[in-house]
DNA sequence: CTCATAGGCTAATGCCATTAACCAAACGGC
DNA sequence: GCCGTTTGGTTAATGGCATTAGCCTATGAG
């Protein structure tokens, strides 16, 4: 066998280059085997197809994220918890926009281990508010939602006005963390 | 000239049809084009590209979006207002899940008067509040990302678990409203 | 009535994914 | 050390798509 040059491991490297440099539209099976100095069907030797890169890229990107924001959450606890979970999960996206854009939200089996490890990061970010097991899911469901929505529409240059982001950004993570804790007193 | 069949119009209202049917995936000129009955470089006779139809499409949607939100709005004020906001915003995308998925969030020209629409309502549920030009900036790109977030994930799919949507999303709704209120006070 | 033009068509190009068929190098067992 | 199987690469072929070029014709303005 001619000397492994490639890997399926290999080949999501190429295609996260090329997502941080070129954007997910232009990840392609070609760009990849250009990259990798191969034929575009070589690559079939480590890859089912261009779906199945992208399940791993986005598992790649998932476990990342969920790195960061994991450690960034740990050791604290309630609003400061919070507000290091949301920080971290868009310093991240705004490290690399590409990444994040490539990420398919859609649950998928490849991408199952390291969606749980940041579902857990979440989670940890809320451990000592006595949340019942029904009532983190919302929780987890509402803060998820939050920072995603700004740090996409972030990402894609959804917000065109010349206004400062860190602060919008800052009055998100206020309300988050004022809104939990009145929805909490409340319900 | 062979009896005008299409026109730009009419090739936006197939696209929208096929995005409702099979997803924004399959929104492509020849699918236009088979839906017609026409070929597909027939099509460029009505519109520039495929990119144009896109932005077309996005359009579209976003104006159908403000246009029930706006509605919605109307009449209402502070927490309430809030409340149907993002109510209606939710309830559009749940009937229509694959036109929202099918927007281009980055700022176009050609949406750009529907996207002022839908600024508009998001103000409109702001008025009476007594904020300042700024800070409206800043609460409408929360609530935005706090909405967009939410129902984008949900049209995708994106939230796993077996646990009540409509309860999150209520939790959501609350946590906005009173932590709008909340940040609003200490800042 | 004429003729410019709008709105359709076919043919051709090029990129992409995917499959099939083939080939050689490396490894394992002997 | 030798041999066959496997592995990781190759080229060739197919088919979908977007896009461009060039053609053709009915229609409506004059």
């Amino acid at each position: 066998m001619p000397k492994a040059a490639l890997s399926t491991g290999a080949v999501v490297g190429l295609a996260l280059r090329i997502v941080d440099d070129r954007g997910p539209a232009a990840l392609t099976l070609a760009a990849i085997a250009a990259e990798a100095g191969v034929s575009t069907p070589s690559l079939y030797k480590h890859v089912r197809d261009l779906a199945e890169v992208k399940a791993l890229v986005s598992a790649a990107v998932i476990g990342e994220l969920a790195d960061r924001v994991s450690a960034a959450v740990m050791g604290r606890a309630s609003d400061d918890a919070i507000r290091a979970l949301l920080t971290e999960w868009r310093a991240y996206v705004r490290e690399h926009p590409h990444r994040y854009a490539a990420v398919i939200q859609r649950p998928e089996p490849r991408a199952a281990e390291p969606g749980a490890r940041l579902l857990d990061a979440i989670n940890a970010s809320l451990h000592g508010l006595g949340l019942d097991e029904t009532t983190a899911v919302h929780v987890a469901r509402c803060l998820r939602s939050t920072v995603h929505g700004f740090v996409s529409l972030e990402s894609e240059g959804g917000f065109g006005l010349p206004v400062n982001l860190d602060e919008s950004f800052e009055l998100l993570v206020t309300m988050a963390t004022a809104g939990l804790r009145a929805a909490l007193q409340e319900g």
